[in-house]
DNA sequence: AATTGCATCGTACAGTGTACGATGTCAACT
DNA sequence: AGTTGACATCGTACACTGTACGATGCAATT
């Protein structure tokens, strides 16, 4: 066995969960804290993406030096552990919540989900490699108990949540990653009309072109719930 | 900018595309070459996943010194590329091509490349994050043919590949994210019960635990596709 | 014999994550 | 007041990574 990911407890320091007890402030200003390392990373996420987040440099932002972090954190990969999960937050909308109309409600929570991972590009394409975070669980947990009260039969509840799961992380994750430089943008287009020959129904359908992300993304999703669901 | 990406043509010397005219064999084994290298780094990949791929360690596999590789290849993520594609090419089976039933048709590719990604599970992570290589084009292109060959609509065509893409990509990525060690899977499942009185409805359809996931893909395309074009 | 292009490799370097221990700080107890 | 000990920060060091650069071998051509 290779693994040598290490599991949710570790035996390192590892700072406490909250104050016991003792419900008294820290003092003032932490100058490190789980939050603000999380905050920092999101920021530095975005700002470079996934392959500009270095220990150093996120300690850098923070005023801090590199070691201090590890206080706080076990390593780098709970670092974007936290970050994909904190910024996979529903804010969910109590007047779309409360009203009746169930296939409203999973839409809203669908396309809330894919803009927010669209203004993260970063969150997309980790998503599919890292452990399911509470926010995350969260999400699905509401999502279940929405198609349930809608009267989806339990014995098929699982079939449409995976099916509206499949259907989001597809969509984001193939977005996200056409969301290239413009650089790469003109190397690739470069690169399919050398080839055009050779994918002709591609190239007559524009698909890698001019696709209308967001309305495809919209009609796929009616298209599935009208699977889903018949009206 | 931060961008190190390197374009197509990279200005190394790089190896030309096959041998110009002079139609001879290359003496007797090459001993390396990009054939060996793609085959091999498929093999650790398997083998040790996705960080498990490492410049020399690919070299040893291949009784070379590791800078030999970067004769036959640009840099690592070159590597990945090529092993990305390679693995995704498409062995069409022509009985079930020629056959008129485009919705078998469909469904057996979908269900090819769903196996293809689930036999080697670092391709569903890679996928999200790597530029489209001729296999996938391909891929694409054929799944483009039948579906217009099936009477799809020029307008709706778009979507209705990306649908079934998104589909397809969500569905392996989260499926080869759940595939993890034993170790990390009873972590998983320790702190999911753990936390079970937060998500009741989750718990109760066991959402996480007991999918029957070859019978959930089904199902879902089914339902996307009875959106898709009712029958 | 000399040249040329292909292919391989050894060495070296600039980064990377992080182990380890030293050091500072402050609240609580004696 | 003095001591303790948990909390928190940091400097240094190390193993390991991708790969730049140049030396070296080798086959075919001149």
């Amino acid at each position: 066995m290779a693994g040598k990911r290490s599991g949710t407890q570790s035996k390192r320091p590892q700072r406490k969960s909250a104050s016991l007890q003792s419900g008294q402030e820290p003092r003032s200003e932490p100058l490190l804290s789980l939050e603000r390392i999380v905050a920092t990373a999101i920021e530095l996420l975005d700002a470079e993406g996934i392959d500009g987040l270095k220990m150093r440099r996120l300690a850098d932002r923070l005023g801090s030096g590199a070691m201090s972090l590890y206080w706080h954190v076990g390593n780098k990969e709970e670092v974007f552990d936290l970050a994909l999960d904190s910024v996979l937050e529903y804010r969910g909308l109590p007047e779309i919540v409360a009203s009746q109309d169930w296939r409203g409600q999973v839409v809203h929570m669908l396309e809330d989900w894919r803009a927010v991972m669209l203004r993260h590009p970063w969150s997309a394409s980790l998503l599919p490699r890292r452990a399911l975070g509470p926010n995350i669980l969260s999400r699905l947990e509401l999502m279940s108990k929405t198609l349930s009260r809608a009267g989806v039969a339990d014995a098929d509840l699982n079939v449409a949540i995976w099916s509206l799961w499949n259907y989001v992380i597809g969509a984001t994750t193939t977005r996200a990653s056409f969301d290239l430089s413009d650089e790469d943008r003109a190397a690739g287009q470069q690169r399919l009309t050398r080839l055009s020959e050779r994918y002709p129904t591609i190239e007559r359908s524009r698909l890698l072109l001019d696709s209308d992300w967001d309305g495809v993304f919209r009609k796929g999703l009616d298209f599935l719930l009208d699977g889903l669901a018949p009206r």
